[in-house]
DNA sequence: ATGTGCTCATCGAAATTTGTCATGTGCGAT
DNA sequence: ATCGCACATGACAAATTTCGATGAGCACAT
């Protein structure tokens, strides 16, 4: 057995740990990662053998990690989280001023935060104002000069050369297995409210002849979206993180639903060092861990 | 310059820095750490290659380290401490019991007391009872059975084989400058109390004829000797840790004193898993940093 | 001014580690 | 039985790290 000695958790190989279980899986944390699916592989087997026990239960239907798995991703969040801090630390500007920034409810949550959270301990002197809103309103307070910067929700195709994307999502057309759509005649639709941006299109698709829809709920919350689908309300478009077992995705009878993105999309106005030093810290990010998690 | 993406600060590299900050340079920082000076330079100038700033001043008399490279040492510490915490949960087991520990007032202290909290952290359902005391203090107990196991000092010619060498020092008589020794007849002594093990030894050839000692100061902390000492009050026994800037070491006269270990003694017991546990773990510690960092 | 001893830096070679490519294995769906 | 997918494995190449030898710089003694 490996002396305890020589062993060591190397940083590479805590943040694939850490990938694989963001990814769900080595094929898509390797993709995540921008390596090969046989290089994340390796990389996990080292690690079991350096640590003399298996971390990934390799069990179909079983979760993905073992007790020992779960044990050692606590600790990389917290390792990596240190380790990436002390980077930042290392290369940090004094800075100071001001950052107007909005944010959807749905990135109010844990990467963002936690960018948010260091960033003010590294950078003390800068006072964040954070408004959370739906991504319209937050596009509008843009335009307006209310916000420095946002992260919105787009229309993948609407992404400007400036914006920085984040996440990108696909919406579907989803049901419950039970609810059996008439054969023709309108849809019954699961709406949000007017200020979800892409009810609009939904709206605007409905007015055709052979895919006419009809609001029959009308909600501003993706959870309350959710369980209208759950109960064989309706149909609706969601993304893929609201997706859950028992909803079918719908593809004949409706047009294929735009892609989306969540991307950084700042104010046109002067260079501000501070808001620059926060996106890039929040793209680096993004390119390191190969996303951000979003609520779901 | 190297994107920030594909920095990462490596476990050993983050364990070389904190080596040269607790040996004071690097050529002393390899030999504790097993590796030649030249893998210890080259590991550096690597790491300060990949963060593109100096972590060592290199020039003689400044500090060590720049404020870059404390800035990081604060990172290091805290990483190493997640590391190695780490890969003890990963190979723990379940610990029952208590055990009843000896320490002198030196180990109650930085990196002993670390150890002992992490241990408490991992293992919560064994309870550790600490008694200080001078070490023959301490060795008298553990001949009661009123102790598990002790850290204690001892002559290095006293250690047992079941004994673990802590940390080993030399013993020197020192005077201060200022301090002019009669040519002849009693050298004036600075003597610790009598719970001090290795005061006899001093008391013992003191009896000699041509290097009788007086006692004429006696004070059971090192502090209080130290002070003696720099009010060129007279000759005392003082290890390395406790010399100071002043001090001249006194080679002719009297006796080469001799070398001092601290070790992990335990009483003659049946095992004890959680004191085998512990054991281990300092024993660990010592193997993969160099030795433990005492009171100075 | 010179010589000595020590610490650290650098170069080239050797050793070790990591990643890629190709391929095999196992499982679930059809 | 076949197919598609995710993951594991072996062999090899590429990258990284360590070692040994040696040079540079500094403080100190003469």
């Amino acid at each position: 057995m490996t002396e305890v000695n020589s062993r060591r958790l190397e940083i590479d190989a805590l943040r694939v740990l850490w990938s694989v279980r963001r990814h769900g899986g080595i094929t898509r944390a390797a993709e995540a990662l921008g390596l090969s699916q046989s290089a994340v592989s390796h990389k996990i087997k080292r690690l079991e053998v350096s640590l003399d026990c298996d971390l990934l239960s390799r069990k179909p239907g079983a979760p993905v990690f073992t007790a020992a798995g779960e044990d050692l991703l606590d600790y990389a969040k917290r390792i990596l989280g240190l380790h990436d801090e002390a980077l930042l630390s290392l290369t940090k500007t004094p800075l100071a001023g001001r950052i107007a920034l909005g944010l959807t409810e749905d990135t109010t949550c844990t990467d963002l935060a936690r960018i948010l959270g260091r960033f003010r301990r590294l950078h003390p002197d800068v006072a964040v104002r954070t408004k959370v809103r739906m991504s319209l309103v937050l596009r509008a307070m843009l335009e307006q000069g209310e916000l420095d910067a946002a992260i919105v929700q787009i229309f993948a195709h609407e992404v400007r050369p400036t914006d920085i994307v984040l996440f990108r999502e696909q919406l579907y057309w989803v049901k419950h297995s039970d609810l059996a759509l008439p054969p023709s005649g309108p849809i019954p639709f699961l709406s949000f409210d007017d200020e979800c941006f892409y009810r609009q299109w939904a709206l605007d698709i409905g007015q055709d002849d052979d895919t006419l829809l009809e609001t029959v709920f009308e909600c501003a919350s993706a959870a309350g979206i959710v369980s209208a689908v759950t109960s064989a309300l309706g149909v609706a478009l969601l993304n893929g993180r609201h997706l859950r077992p028992g909803m079918d995705i719908i593809t004949n009878r409706l047009p294929t639903p735009p892609a989306l993105a969540y991307v950084v999309r700042r104010a046109r106005k002067a260079r501000n060092p501070a808001l620059d030093t926060l996106v890039a810290e929040i793209e680096n990010e993004v390119s390191r861990y190969g996303g951000l998690t979003l609520a779901s």
